[in-house]
RNA sequence: GCAGAGGUAGCGAAGCGGUCAAACGCGUAAGGCUUAGGACCUUAUGGCUCAGGCCUUCGUGGGUUCAAAUCCCACCCUCUGCACCA
C-alpha cells in the first residue's frame, strides 16, 4: 500500500528548484514577461496561515504562467514604516503580557525578547529572516534578490521616495491644510482605531454653529441639522453647567460651557479671554435669529449636554423630540409665559403629516426612546423631507439640499462657524479620553483632485480585476476619496525631503515600489551619493538630465525597467482594495506613462478558522511554521483553494484528507500502470472527450484566481474520471499515461512538490515548470459519448432504485435500448429545444403524431438536453456489461426493442428477474 | 450613515433561467474488508411510494416566465471597508 509522505520529499524539490535558478528571471527578450507582487508585510510577527492564503494564491499565479511560456518576475520585500514595528517593540518592552505569551509559544526566547523591546530594527530582522524561512519552506517561488525593506532601513529606497514626492509636489499634488484627528491628549499623538479602547469607528462630525445674538453676546448654538432654523422657537442652555462669556479673535463674545473653550482652542479657535458668568441671568431674554431676524427666547433645559458641542443649543421643537419633549415640559410648569410657544413646521414628509408625534408615541419619553424617535425623524426627513412655506426663501427646496444653502446664508449673514465633536466616547489605551483636535500645517496628498481622478477611472475601466465585482468598489470609492495626510510625526518612514520634521506615512510610501523591484538588486552597486532624482528620471522616465554620466551602468536598469514594467498582476486580500489598490492606481497613473499601468489586480477574502477570521489580533492564527510540524507544504498550501473571489472562506483541516486520498489513488494507479496494454475501447474516447474539458475549464478557473473550482476539476473530478474508466475495464495505458500527466501539469502550480516527485515516477526527468501547460483539444470533445456513459450511469441508479422497492436479488437483469426510430424523434425534438422550450411550439413545428412526441413533451421540464446516438448508446450498454454486472452481481443482457413502449432514447427499459 | 459582498440540505461549499431534491467535501447510518479498531471500498442520508413515480424545499413576502435557488421589487439578517489606521 503507497503511502502519501510530504516530509519526504518536499525539502528535495525545494533544493531542486533553488539549484535551477528557475525563480531568478533575467530579460529575456524572446519570451513574454509576466511580472507579478503581493503587498509587503510588516515584519511584526510571525506569518499565520491568514497571510498564506494570499501568498499561496499568488505562487499558483507564478507557476501557473512560468508553465504558459511566461518569464514570470515575482519578488518580495518588506514594510517596517509607521507604526507597527515600533509599536511591537514597545508593547514588549513594557512587559505586555499577552504579546509576550505569543511570542513565546511561538518559539521566541527570552534573550531575544529583551533585544526586540530594546531594538526594533532587530526585530524588524528577525521577522524578515522567520518569514523568508517560512516562505522558503511552504514552497514559494520568490526572486529574493530583488528585495527591499521600506523605508528608514533602506535608504537606497528612501532616495526612490524622494524622488516620488518631489514629483508629485512639482504636479501641484501636493499640499498644506489642517485637519480635524481624534487626539490623545496625554500622548500628544493621533489616536488611530487601533489605539483605542473604547470608541473604535468614531472619527470627528462637524457641527454647525449659528451665531445668535443676545445684546453683546453671541449664543452660537451647535447643530447637526442647520436645515431647520426656521424652525428654531427658542435657545436651549443648561442652567446647572458653568458657562462663560469667550472672547473670540473676531471681538465676537460667545456663551459657551467651560468645557468648550478648550474644545475650541484645539480646534484652532482660540479663546483670547474667559469670564465666567451666571448663566441663568440670560433665562428669558431675546435672542435673535440671524435667518430670518426673529427674535426667540433662551430658555433652561437639562438634557443640553455639557460635553457636546458649544453647550448651546437651538430649540426646533417640530422636527426634534428632545426640543418638542422640553418644551413641553416647560408649558407644563408655566402655561402663561410659555404658551404662546408654538412648534413649527418647516419641513413636509410625504404621507407623515404627524412623522414626530407618531415617533414619540412609539417610542416614548424616556432619554432612550427620545434618542430613538430622534434618530427615526432626522433620517426620514432628511432623506425625504422638503421645506415648507415656513423656511422662507427654501421653500420647496429638498432638506438633503437646503442643508449647504442655508450654510451659504448664514455665511453671507457672518452668523456661520463650526466645530468637530465627537458623537460616542473614545478612550486611548493609556485611559485618557479622546478629542478632536485640528492640526496644523498637515501636508496632503490630492487625492481629491478631479483630473486625476478621471485618469484613474480611466485606468480602473481599463483594467483587469478579479473577482469581477471588485472593479464596482473601486469606483464607487474613487468618487468620494478625498485628500489624505500623507506625513506623520511619528513611528518610522522617510522624511518629506522639503519639510524633514514630517515623516511619510506607510499608505503614501507604498504605491509605486513594484517599480524598484525592477532595479532593487542593481541599485545597490551605486555610490548612494550617485541616487537622486536625476538617475530615477532617465530610467522611469527616459529623462536625460544635464549631470546624467556612466550611462552605460544606468541602461541596465533601464533595460529592466522597460523589459518588467508594467506590473502585470497584484494580489491581495480584500481589506486593502478602498485604500491601498486606489492609492497605488492614483500614483502610477500620475507618475508613469499610459504603457505601464497596472494591468490586472486579484483580490481574494479572508480564511475563516471555525467562522473567524484568522488573525494576530485574534489569537487565533497558527504560524506556518507550526504548521509545517503537521502538515506537509503542499497540504497546506491547498488552503489557497479555500475559495474563489472575495467571500471569506471555512478552512478545515478535513480538506487535507481528501488531496491525501487523491494524491494516493495516483500513487496506486502509476503502480500498476504496467499492468495496463494497448487495447483501445470505446470508453477511451469518454476519457478523453472528460479530460480535454478538465484541462479547459481548469485552464479558464486558473486565469481567473477561481482556485477551488480549478482544484475540483484538475484533481478531484479528474482522479474520479480516471478510476471510473479503470473500473469501468479501461486498459489503455498510453492513454491513462498521458491522463496522468496532464493532471499532475494541472495540479503543478498549487501541489508543486508533489507534483514533480509524481511526474519523475513517470520516468520524467524534467521538472514539471520545465515543461508546458496542456493544451485543451476541442477535437477530443465527444459530447455523445460522454452522455451514453451517463445514461449507463443514469440506468444503474433506476435498476438500484427498483432493486430497493421490491427487495429481492436480482438474476438476471435485461436492459433494453429503444429502437432508432425512436432515436431519431428524440434527436428532432432536441434540436427544436434549441429554438424554443415551448411544448406547445415544438409540437406545432414538428406537426409530427406519435405517442413518443406526446411522451417527450409531457412535461417541459424533463425535455431531452443532448443529443443520443442509438448505436453508441448500444455499444457503451455492451462495453459496459461488466461493471453493471460487477455492480449487481448478476447476469446482465443488452437486447435491442423493436416495439417495447418503455424504452427511451437516454432511458432504456429495465427488467430484473 | 455611505459603499461593497452575502444568506443554498446536519456542517463547509458549488450552481446564478430549463439535465436541480441541488455537484464536491465533511459528518451520520448500514454493509464489505479486518482478530478488533483505524484506514479503505460500496450504498444510503427532505418526505411519501413494494418497477424507475409523486410531493415539499435554496433568508421572508410579492412579481415576471410555459419554466426561478437562478431575473425584478420590497423587507429581515450577516460580513467588510470608510483615511492618518496598517
Amino acid at each position: 500500500m503507497v503511502k502519501y509522505e510530504p516530509k519526504a520529499i518536499e525539502k528535495k524539490w525545494q533544493d531542486i528548484w533553488a539549484a535551477s535558478k528557475l525563480f531568478e528571471p533575467e530579460i529575456n527578450s524572446a519570451l513574454k514577461k509576466f511580472f507579478i507582487t503581493v503587498p509587503i508585510p510588516y515584519p511584526d510577527g510571525f506569518i499565520h496561515l491568514g497571510h498564506l492564503y494570499t501568498w499561496t494564491r499568488a505562487d499558483i499565479y507564478a507557476r501557473f504562467m512560468r508553465m504558459n511560456g511566461y518569464n514570470v518576475l515575482f519578488p518580495q520585500s518588506f514594510h517596517v514604516t509607521g507604526g507597527p514595528i515600533i509599536g511591537m517593540s514597545n508593547r514588549i518592552n513594557s512587559g505586555d503580557e499577552k504579546t509576550i505569551n505569543v511570542l513565546k509559544e511561538q518559539g521566541v526566547n527570552d534573550k531575544e525578547l529583551g533585544l526586540f523591546g530594546k531594538n526594533p530594527k532587530f526585530l524588524a530582522e528577525y521577522f524578515i529572516n522567520t518569514f523568508k524561512r517560512d516562505f522558503a519552506d511552504i514552497g514559494m517561488s520568490f526572486d529574493w534578490r530583488r528585495t527591499f525593506v521600506t523605508t528608514s532601513l533602506e535608504p537606497y529606497f528612501s532616495r526612490f521616495i524622494e524622488w516620488q514626492f518631489r514629483r508629485l509636489r512639482s504636479l501641484g499634488l501636493i499640499t498644506q491644510g489642517s485637519h480635524p484627528v481624534v487626539w490623545c491628549p496625554h500622548e500628544n499623538t493621533p489616536l488611530g482605531d487601533h489605539d483605542r479602547l473604547a470608541g473604535e469607528g468614531e472619527s470627528p462630525v462637524m457641527f454647525t454653529i449659528i451665531k445668535f445674538k443676545c445684546g453683546e453676546y453671541v449664543f452660537p448654538a451647535a447643530t447637526l441639522r442647520p436645515e431647520t432654523v426656521f424652525g428654531v422657537t427658542n435657545i436651549w442652555i443648561n442652567p446647572n453647567v458653568r458657562y462663560c462669556a469667550a472672547t473670540m479673535e473676531s471681538g465676537e463674545k460667545w456663551i459657551i460651557t467651560e468645557n468648550a473653550q478648550d474644545k475650541l482652542k484645539n480646534q484652532l479657535k482660540p479663546v483670547k479671554t474667559c469670564e465666567i458668568l451666571d448663566i441663568k441671568s440670560f433665562i428669558d431674554k431675546k435672542s435673535v435669529n440671524p435667518i430670518d431676524g426673529k427674535e426667540v427666547p433662551i430658555l433652561p433645559a437639562d438634557f443640553v449636554d455639557a460635553d457636546i458641542g458649544t453647550g448651546v443649543a437651538m430649540s426646533v421643537p417640530m422636527h426634534a423630540p428632545f426640543d418638542y419633549n422640553g418644551l413641553d415640559v416647560l408649558k407644563k410648569k408655566d402655561s402663561i409665559k410659555y404658551g404662546n410657544i408654538v412648534p413649527i413646521k418647516i419641513i413636509d414628509v410625504v404621507d407623515q403629516k404627524d412623522l414626530l408625534k407618531n415617533a414619540m408615541n412609539a417610542f416614548g419619553t424616556t432619554k432612550d426612546g427620545l434618542e430613538k424617535a430622534t434618530k427615526f425623524v432626522y433620517k426620514k426627513e432628511f432623506n425625504q423631507g422638503v421645506l415648507n412655506e415656513n423656511a422662507g426663501t427654501m421653500n420647496g427646496i429638498a432638506a438633503k439640499l437646503a442643508k449647504n444653502n442655508i450654510i451659504d446664508l448664514l455665511k453671507e449673514r457672518k452668523s456661520y462657524d463650526y466645530m468637530f465633536e465627537l458623537e460616542g466616547e473614545v478612550v486611548c489605551r493609556c485611559g485618557t479620553r479622546g478629542e478632536v483636535k485640528v492640526l496644523e500645517n498637515q501636508w496632503f496628498i490630492r487625492y481629491s483632485d478631479k483630473d486625476w481622478k478621471a485618469k484613474a477611472r480611466k485606468e480602473i475601466e481599463k483594467m483587469t480585476v478579479y473577482p469581477d465585482e471588485v472593479k464596482l468598489q473601486l469606483l464607487n470609492t474613487l468618487d468620494w476619496l478625498e485628500d489624505k495626510a500623507v506625513a506623520r510625526k511619528g513611528g518610522l518612514g522617510t522624511p518629506l525631503p522639503w519639510d524633514r520634521e514630517w515623516l511619510i506615512e506607510p499608505l503614501s510610501d507604498s504605491t509605486i515600489y513594484m517599480a524598484y523591484y525592477t532595479i532593487a538588486h542593481l541599485i545597490k552597486n551605486f555610490d548612494l551619493n550617485e541616487v537622486n532624482d536625476e538617475l530615477f528620471d532617465y530610467i522611469f522616465m527616459n529623462k536625460r538630465g544635464k549631470n546624467i554620466k556612466n550611462l552605460s551602468r544606468l541602461e541596465k536598469m533601464r533595460a529592466e525597467f522597460e523589459y518588467w514594467y508594467p506590473l502585470d498582476m497584484r494580489i491581495s486580500a480584500k481589506e486593502l482594495v478602498q485604500n491601498h489598490f486606489l492609492f497605488f492606481i492614483l500614483n502610477h497613473v500620475i507618475l508613469f506613462d499610459e504603457d505601464k499601468w497596472p494591468k490586472a489586480i486579484g483580490i481574494n477574502g479572508w480564511l475563516r478558522i471555525q467562522g473567524q477570521k484568522m488573525s494576530k489580533s485574534k489569537g487565533n492564527s497558527l504560524t506556518i511554521h507550526k504548521a509545517l510540524e503537521t502538515y506537509g507544504a503542499d497540504q497546506l498550501r491547498l488552503l489557497a483553494t479555500a475559495g474563489n473571489g472575495v467571500d471569506d472562506e471555512e478552512w478545515s483541516t478535513l480538506n487535507i484528507s481528501g488531496l491525501n486520498q487523491r494524491i494516493e489513488d495516483i500513487m496506486q494507479i502509476i503502480e500498476i500502470k504496467d499492468s495496463f496494454g494497448e487495447e483501445e475501447i470505446e470508453l477511451d474516447r469518454y476519457l478523453k472527450s472528460k479530460l480535454a474539458k478538465i484541462i479547459n475549464s481548469a485552464t479558464d478557473n486558473y486565469k481567473k484566481l477561481r482556485y477551488r473550482s480549478a482544484v475540483f476539476s484538475a484533481l478531484f473530478e479528474s482522479v474520479s474520471e480516471l478510476k471510473f474508466y479503470i473500473s469501468a475495464g479501461g486498459r489503455n495505458k498510453n492513454l491513462i499515461m498521458e491522463y496522468l500527466e496532464t493532471i499532475l501539469k494541472l495540479n503543478h502550480p498549487i501541489f508543486p512538490h508533489i507534483t514533480d516527485e509524481l511526474f519523475s515516477y513517470l520516468g520524467n526527468t524534467k521538472m514539471l515548470e520545465e515543461t508546458t501547460w496542456p493544451i485543451y483539444d476541442e477535437n477530443a470533445i465527444d459530447n455523445i459519448m460522454e452522455s451514453e456513459v451517463e445514461v449507463v450511469k443514469a440506468t444503474v441508479e433506476d435498476i438500484r432504485n427498483i432493486i430497493s422497492r421490491i427487495k429481492k436479488r436480482p438474476t438476471k437483469i435485461t436492459i433494453g435500448i429503444a429502437n432508432s426510430a425512436r432515436f431519431e424523434l428524440y434527436n428532432k425534438v432536441f434540436m427544436e429545444t434549441k429554438h424554443s422550450r415551448n411544448v406547445n411550439e415544438i409540437r406545432r413545428t414538428l406537426r409530427i403524431n406519435d405517442p413518443i412526441i406526446d411522451k417527450l413533451l409531457k412535461n417541459p421540464q424533463k425535455l431531452p438536453e443532448k443529443e443520443l446516438k442509438q448505436d453508441v448508446e448500444a455499444k457503451t450498454f455492451t462495453e459496459l456489461k461488466q461493471f453493471i454486472e460487477g455492480a449487481f452481481e448478476c447476469q446482465v443482457q443488452i437486447i435491442q426493442k423493436d416495439k417495447d413502449e418503455k424504452a427511451m432514447p437516454g432511458k432504456p427499459s429495465v427488467e430484473i428477474e
